[in-house]
RNA sequence: GGGCCCGUAGCUCAGUUGGUUAGAGCGCACGGCUGAUAACCGUGAGGUCAGUGGUUCGAAUCCACUCGGGCCCA
């Protein structure tokens, strides 16, 4: 006929409709539409039910804005280990939250409304403008986490203005009140003027600026003889960078045991530290150089304790003076060793002052106003005020020195205004003080992070040295969205009306009609008759402006959400967030926890690092290096995020960048492909055709082997929560062990063998096994495409089981049933593999002479050193031979491995592509032995 | 400035209690195949282990400092 014949048709060539191209951006949604339909979350949870408890409770995020990489970074890690441990059998609810009050919506919607507006609306009108924004973003990000994969009880979030959630706060409020944490009191805290609020530490941002620099003469009234003449004026010199805080100046701090002297400048005697003399000199370009000495010559010294007690003339109020007094904060390499004190305006100011019994000088008022402590500058602002002090001091003959410095200063997260240290009464949460006989809440809390693991391990640290350094907490916000300090004044005498009637009374209201009705109803409306004021007895009480610290309502979530809702419970099995948590939620939640029961919230906390540019930088809009996980959904999949995230060792910094999301990509079409081979060799197999371990072929049994250690080791990482490892592991074992070795190698069985030999069953029950596993250990990450492989494995294949979610966890049975066998398969294949390396190089240079095309076309001859001999025959030449993939192979005893190959004897089979001896078929001469066997075979069947 | 942490090939990661020429995969270059085909296979080139100085017979691994980066705090 002259017709090449095609035996295409009498050949088992792969066939699946799973597509290689994966078009995720546009086929992830069916899946969640799937998912949806088929209430597999719900099924993935309630079928796991009276089984061990795996909580992981969600960190709220801020319904504000949209999702960024770090929140959907975060979230992918949450929904992998949910994913995995329903898998594994656990029950284990995820209930998503959103933190909805606080100070940057209400800010937002306060610029929303523009000034003319918000001067005429009510606290209760706003707090439903607010609300009304909150509920917007916590739809928007709802719909970004769904998107990314993440599963979850998305119908019935929890929301920290929610009624109930609400109501958490007051009961974990009066627990702590109870049990004596929580005070009332005077302190310096960091105060914005522009938004007339105290801010907490998490609200503060750091930026440089410019700042007046006054160095000021403190006229000592009665100096010391030892340093000066009697006639002398003798003055401490004092820097400041704050003029307007000399006001409430009311002491000045000296180190214990710095040594002091005096200089002359301009017909004065002014003391300052030794070791700041020359520094300052040159700094201020001032002649320093005239140091009082005795009459040896000696430069007279005195240490700061020398001058403890000493008076001087107030700076700004002629009628008063300040006291010399000693601290362990003075800093010797900046300023000049006497350091102005006003406990009004700064933490370690009021620390020291307490300790001397100083007075909390507080002239400035909520604006940042001077009052009438201000003296002369009263009616000024504070900014006003600078330079009428500076002036003040110059022509008082205060003044040393002026300049300006750039610094860093606390701003307000918000309006990015400059903040200022100001004391104002405040409630706190107290780290030290409780009711007799309960532990103060350091303590507590301390003993508590012994009882938790934190993952990683170092982060422990972190936890610890800030809970036994901070200082006590500062729970009050002068703002109107977020949830009332639940206590009452009496409004005669004003102390403080805080009951266990009134508690009750809080909480029924918020249970029943939320904290808004604290704002739109009179105490009397729901408080008993019987709620006086215990010190005057008074009925009249009015209701606590302050709200309480956002953190503290987040904090409370064990509360409001843990014990709450019956599906969770406290301690949850753990919380994940990123690092910054320590001193946020992880903490927040903690000291709230052990404060009001004594126990730590969580059993384990494992911690994130942030996210960063490749070069480590953190995402910025002014270094243009910004993804959001949205483009990268929109262009590339949400699995590629999930992939990317799972791949990264989350315990440092993880970067991302364009050229990661490629390698990323590459990577996915990798894992894809792989499932891809297994699906499209599987189309005609069915389970009941399986071909038991005792008749496999070794190297089927070799990949069964090598499949379980995979198997177990993927477990193992998952249980360490080292997804990056799960990442590799998985991808290594596409690459190498599969796609370059037992794929290859078996293409010639699946391809070419009878399709129901037991050889080429033998490798679809190895396949069938890979994919069944695999695609179950990629669903915690690869949460779409499991879904889609799953789909497109045969029914037979799957089962009834409707999701890869409902399909259970692999099992290793390997070591339970052929473990010794598998020992010495292992032994006997890494001596394989060193040979086929070698093996592969040489058939590499006989390409280059053009020997060889594929490797088909070779025969070699392996020579081995005795122990590899045999282990090599062992195998058998013709098994060699296929591991090789080469027509022959022939061994020898040697010295050394080599290798040498030559163009194989035979001719290629028109049928398999092998070069063989034809085996004279009649119907077609060229025909090797197998693939004539086949072909009659075939004939016979039809 | 303080606390915690990080810095191994272009990328993601391994490198056991310090011990021979520092590993893997990807990417890249080159080649093969054309029955996994916008796939697949092979070979190869890439690293003064951030830097400097110490401890040690010997350090990517221990110590100190410097530089760069992150979070938190001041």
């Amino acid at each position: 006929m002259g017709k090449k014949p095609d035996y295409k048709d009498t050949m088992n060539l792969p066939h699946t409709d799973f597509p290689m191209r994966a078009n995720l951006a546009q086929r992830e949604g069916q899946w969640l539409e799937f998912w949806r339909e088929n209430d597999v979350y719900r099924k993935r949870v309630s079928d796991n039910m009276p089984s061990d408890t795996f909580i992981l409770h969600d960190g709220p995020p801020y319904a504000n804005g949209h999702i960024h990489m770090g929140t959907a970074f975060n979230k992918v890690l949450k929904d992998m280990i949910v994913k995995y441990k329903s898998m594994r059998g656990y029950y284990s609810p995820y209930v998503p939250g959103w933190d909805c009050h606080g100070q940057p919506i209400e800010h937002q919607v306060e610029k929303d409304l523009g000034p003319e507006r918000m001067s005429t609306i009510s606290q209760a009108e706003l707090r439903a403008e607010c609300r009304k924004w909150a509920m917007k973003y916590v739809g928007i990000q709802s719909e970004e986490f769904q998107r990314l994969g993440v599963q979850g009880d998305f119908d019935d979030p929890y929301l920290t203005l929610n009624k109930a959630y609400e109501a958490g706060n007051v009961r974990v409020f009066q627990r702590m009140y109870d049990r004596g944490m929580i005070y009332k009191g005077a302190k310096p805290i960091h105060w914005c003027v522009r938004c007339t609020t105290a801010l907490a530490e998490a609200e503060i941002e750091y930026s440089d600026v410019t700042s007046h620099s006054i160095y000021v003469k403190l006229r000592l009234q009665d100096p010391p003889s030892a340093i000066a003449a009697p006639a002398e004026k003798v003055s401490l010199l004092i820097w400041t960078t704050t003029p307007w805080t000399l006001p409430a100046n009311v002491a000045a701090t000296l180190a214990q045991d710095a040594l002091y002297a005096g200089v002359r400048v301009e017909g004065e005697v002014i003391i300052l530290a030794l070791d700041s003399i020359e520094r300052l000199s040159n700094d201020l370009a001032l002649d320093l150089s005239d140091l009082v000495k005795a009459p040896d010559g000696q430069v007279i010294t005195v240490k700061g304790s020398d001058l403890e007690g000493l008076s001087y003339a107030h700076p700004i109020h002629p009628d008063r003076s300040g006291v010399v007094i000693i601290g362990d904060h003075v800093d010797l390499s900046v300023g000049t060793g006497a350091v102005h004190t006003a406990p009004g305006h700064g933490e370690e100011d009021w620390l020291i002052g307490q300790r001397y019994g100083l007075e909390t000088v507080m002239p400035v008022d909520d604006h940042g106003v001077f009052g009438p402590g201000g003296g002369r500058f009263e009616g000024m602002t504070i900014y006003k005020a600078n330079p009428a002090i500076i002036e003040w001091l110059q022509s008082e003959g205060a003044l040393l020195h002026r300049a300006n410095t750039l610094h860093s200063y606390p701003h307000c997260w918000r309006c990015k205004k400059p903040v200022i240290f100001r004391a104002t009464e405040q409630w706190f949460v107290s780290m030290s003080a409780a009711a007799d006989g309960i532990r103060p809440l350091r303590d507590g809390a301390l003993a508590a992070i012994d009882e938790v693991e934190w993952i990683p391990r170092w982060s422990v640290n972190r936890i610890r040295s800030m809970v036994a350094d901070r200082p006590d907490w500062c729970i009050s916000r002068q703002r109107a969205w977020g949830v009332p300090i639940p206590v009452f004044k009496c409004a005669q005498c004003n102390s403080t009306v805080a009951t266990d009637e009134s508690f009750s009374a809080v909480i029924e209201l918020f249970e029943t009609e939320g904290a808004d009705a604290w704002f739109t109803k009179k105490p009397s409306e729901y408080l008993p008759e019987t709620v006086r004021c215990e010190r005057c007895e008074s009925s009249e009480i009015v209701p606590e402006d302050d709200i309480l610290d956002v953190w503290f309502e987040s904090g409370v979530s064990h509360t409001s959400v843990l014990d709450a809702r019956p599906e969770l419970r406290r301690p949850a099995e753990m919380y994940l967030e990123g690092t910054d948590q320590h001193r946020g939620w992880f903490q927040s939640g903690l000291l709230t926890s052990v404060g009001a029961d004594g126990v730590p919230p969580y059993k384990a906390v494992l911690t994130h690092g942030f996210i960063v540019d490749g070069e480590g930088r953190k995402m910025s809009k002014s270094l243009g290096n910004v993804i959001s996980p949205l483009d990268v959904i929109e262009k590339s999949g949400a699995d590629i995020i999930r992939l990317w995230a799972a791949s990264a060792d989350y315990s440092q910094d993880v970067s991302i960048s364009d050229d990661i999301l490629a390698r990323t990509s590459d990577a996915y079409r990798r894992i894809r492909n792989t499932f891809r081979f297994m699906l499209s060799n599987l189309e005609d197999f069915d389970p009941s055709e399986s071909v038991a371990w005792d008749s496999m072929p070794e190297i089927d049994r070799y990949a069964l082997v090598r499949h379980s250690d995979v198997v177990s080791k993927v477990t193992r990482a998952y249980d360490d929560w080292k997804f990056h490892q799960v990442y590799h592991t998985v991808f290594n074992y596409c690459v190498t062990d599969l796609s370059s070795f037992y794929f290859d190698v078996v293409k010639d069985r699946l391809y070419s063998d009878a399709a129901d030999s037991l050889s080429r069953r033998s490798v679809q029950t190895v396949l069938y096994t890979m994919l069944r596993d695999l695609v179950r250990m990629v669903a915690p990450v690869l949460t779409f495409t499991a879904e889609e492989v799953w789909q497109f494995m045969p029914v037979a294949l799957r089962g009834d089981v409707v999701s890869v979610q409902l399909a259970g966890w692999p099992l290793d049975s390997i070591e339970t049933d052929h473990s010794t066998e598998a020992t010495s398969l292992r032994n006997a294949y890494s001596a394989v593999f060193e040979i086929r390396d070698i093996v592969t190089k040489s058939l590499e240079e006989a390409r280059e002479l053009k020997v060889i095309g594929k490797s088909q076309e070779a025969a070699i001859d392996v020579t081995a050193t005795p122990v590899v001999l045999e282990v090599l025959k062992a195998r058998g030449e013709s098994a060699l031979a296929e591991m090789f993939i080469v027509s022959a192979v022939r061994l020898h005893p040697g010295e050394t491995a080599s290798v040498t190959v030559s163009a194989a004897d035979g001719t290629k089979c028109p049928r398999c592509w092998n070069v063989r001896q034809p085996a004279g078929d009649e119907r077609d001469a060229m025909l090797c032995a197998r693939c004539s066997d086949v072909l009659t075979a075939i004939d016979a069947a039809e």
